[in-house]
DNA sequence: GCCAACGTTGGC
DNA sequence: GCCAACGTTGGC
């Protein structure tokens, strides 16, 4: 199991809204960036991403799971672009900052440090494992 | 509100 | 095919 993370703006679409999706999941359709595609396509099903609000709030806020792989996205003219289904899994006891994530160097790696633009990345076990303890998911 | 990073577009 | 201009994202 691999594990992602994906940001969102809490306007457009809140960790709120996701996990009144249940079950049932959403699809995370829009990404229109290639490097981001590339994750995407990547993902298996039963893969975790963590859930960032971006811009406002600027912290992890939970955690989905993967439950369909990357199919074509029917919001992408061209028919290039694809998405996932993902469903809400767990609500992080206490969210983790982006202050919080770069003021610890065993994060100082990932891309969300290093790449602040892109929407969809990988994260590697250490450093997943090292979130969930710091959101008091350990 | 500003600015840096970066992707895309269009003129040449 | 290069590069300037422009638009968008997202942090501060």
């Amino acid at each position: 199991m691999r594990y992602f993370l994906i940001k969102s703006e809490p306007g457009v679409w809140s960790w709120d809204q996701m996990v009144a999706e249940g079950a049932k999941g959403t699809h995370w359709n829009g990404v229109r960036n290639h490097q981001a595609a590339i994750h995407l396509k990547a993902m298996a099903k039963g893969d975790r991403c963590f859930f960032y609000h971006s811009n406002e709030e600027r912290q992890i806020v939970g955690l989905v799971q993967v439950i369909k792989t990357a199919y074509p996205d029917p919001t992408d003219p061209a028919g290039r672009f694809v998405m996932v289904d993902v469903k809400a899994q767990k609500t992080f006891r206490r969210p983790v900052t982006l202050g919080q994530i770069k003021a610890e160097p065993r994060l100082a790696h990932i891309s969300l440090v290093r790449q602040s633009r892109l929407s969809v990345m990988d994260i590697d076990d250490a450093a997943a494992a090292l979130i969930l303890e710091m959101g008091g998911m350990g």
